[in-house]
DNA sequence: TTGTAAGCGTTATCAC
DNA sequence: GTGATAACGCTTACAA
């Protein structure tokens, strides 16, 4: 059994509140009797019980993080920008990975708040009316990663993703092409619906005509990009660009070029979007939109540790900067 | 103020024992009032308080995890095996990343300690005396990823990297390659001396004398593969193949190669160990050894469950399956 | 400045 | 079968 304050109390000869008040500060306590407490403290290694404390102060000092998967590299960026700046505060994280499937997530932000998390980091792939109705609801903080709701006032952080997408595709006009590919995600989140927009603003005020055959839909999986670019190669459609709305699609997307014999940059142009660290790993150096991914994960945090604090937010959707990072993977075909 | 155990008494009527009983199912309640608590339970959407729970039955449901960084994709996926094992068993992951810091390791244990985690998984890039001794001391189940202690009784899980280093060691050498380099990491740790001792037999067996010129040390970072194999290349040093013990760095190894003008595998073979997902994404892909990264993660998390539980493990070090997997990046100069 | 005691939400022991 | 009640280890009025 381990030991607790009542026997530090015995030991040094004192109340147990007075104990917990030399361990916490609450109170002034004699020199002399936090002196002694503190040694015995030291020599029998005693640690509070942070349950025990937990259950009087209502605060389980644990935030719940809910993550689509976390072997994904964008993910656990983030999820270091998290961790880190959570332990700052003393707050433990709690990890939760859903695999995308929306039971598993309704599942999880149920067990984190029975688990009584004090605030919940959520991310997922696709926001439905479910998931908003139950965030809305819930009473425990939440802040959505990547995800904004537009009408509602869940916070959320991310980047402007509207104008990444109209600006990665205006750069690609720029370089002179006019037949580009989109690959983005399937499902109708506002995010994806952002990209999507993005790229059709832009063709658009260039009066490049929109060509639907070369919008894909498609989970973002390496797989996806790769299997995409292949029915793209065999309908004899390959354009001359392809911005797909995330690096590993367009890593995907490469490979499958590579594999049936076409050269990035040379023969078709590639983008991708969030500049994951593989991105310029992986040769060609992959020219996509850089997001602060390990800052979208440290502000979502500090977000909700200011929610638990009940301290008024600056800003309930906050939008980090982006750029554009030009590598290899994109030619001028002026 | 959240719903207890008390309010749904009163509501149905009974004691609290009686709610209890019925919650945990510990004891007989008869038919009529286990509905009536029940349906109160369902309508007020009561959810027992786990704080209140772990502090009367000093059980956490918690397991520690402590990696070295997060974000690496080796370890991802290892947290992924653990995360989904342990939520079987209703175990809850606390997620610490040290960065490799041996303060923050020995920090992160004791709060874990402090935090009442029923068991802990640690991974560390080096284990030294000081953190052994820790962990042999300390009285929460701890076990090892990837690095065993040789004499000790603390369970690890690991493939038998001797046996891998020697295999792919000598994979190479039947390709016909005599200059082989070897990446390893730095510092005298079990596991980076286990791969030394593989890579010395296959030579010494295959009578190829060892030229400590083309051993190199370095961290297990993307950029340190790249810059040992600048050195190689500024050196005029460069060998037939390249075995670098971690494939991170074997792709820093490649870039290198490929910025200097030098194609892999035709001018030098490069072999990897450990196939994280990027191996085969990479172009050219690349040969290494396959370890069973997900299952590592769940035997360990199983093997802390067992320990938990008090029961019996079948054995203290696992030693896990591993493949050599024949990709793109060797060509045979025979 | 210090001690006493109530209470946090449960489970478990004991009577009934 | 069921209900009091102690206990878990701590914080915090309230008293002294």
């Amino acid at each position: 059994m381990s030991i607790t304050i009542k026997d530090i109390a015995k030991q040094a000869g004192v109340s147990i509140s007075t104990v917990s008040r030399v361990i916490n500060g609450s109170k002034p306590v004699s020199n002399e009797i936090r002196q002694k407490v503190m040694q015995i403290i030291e020599e029998t290694g005693y640690m509070p019980n942070p349950i025990a404390r937990s259950l009087v102060m209502k605060k389980s000092q644990l935030i719940g993080v809910v993550v689509p998967d976390i072997s994904n590299t964008f993910i656990n960026e983030i999820l270091s920008g998290i961790e880190e700046i959570g332990r700052m505060y003393n707050y433990d994280i709690l990890l939760c990975s859903t695999y995308g499937d929306q039971e598993q997530e309704l599942r999880y932000l149920n067990l984190l708040k029975a688990k009584q998390v004090e605030g919940i980091v959520f991310m997922t792939w696709e926001l439905d009316e479910k998931l908003i109705k139950y965030i809305s609801n819930i009473d425990t903080p939440v802040v959505l990663i990547n995800r904004n709701t537009d009408k509602l006032e869940i916070p959320s952080v991310s980047i402007d993703n509207f104008k990444a997408a109209y600006e990665i595709t205006e750069y690609l006009i720029n370089k002179g092409h006019k037949e580009i590919a989109l690959m983005r995600r399937q499902g109708h989140d506002a995010f994806s619906l952002r990209i999507y927009e993005g790229y059709k603003k832009a063709l658009e005020d260039n009066d490049i005509p929109l060509n639907e055959n070369i919008v894909y839909e498609g989970e973002y999986k390496i797989e996806k990009g790769y299997e995409l670019t292949e029915k793209l190669i065999e309908g004899k459609n390959v354009p001359t660009a392809i911005f797909a709305s995330n690096d590993v699609m367009a890593i995907g997307a490469i490979n499958a070029l590579f594999d049936n014999g076409y050269n990035v940059p040379n023969d078709v142009s590639v983008v991708g979007f969030n500049d994951i660290e593989l991105s310029s790993i992986y040769r060609p150096k992959l020219t996509t939109i850089h997001q602060p991914i390990y800052d979208i994960g440290a502000v979502a945090i500090r977000m909700i540790i200011k929610k638990i604090n009940e301290e008024e937010l600056d800003c309930n959707i906050v939008e980090l900067p982006h750029d554009l990072i030009e590598r290899e993977s994109v030619k001028s075909i002026k």
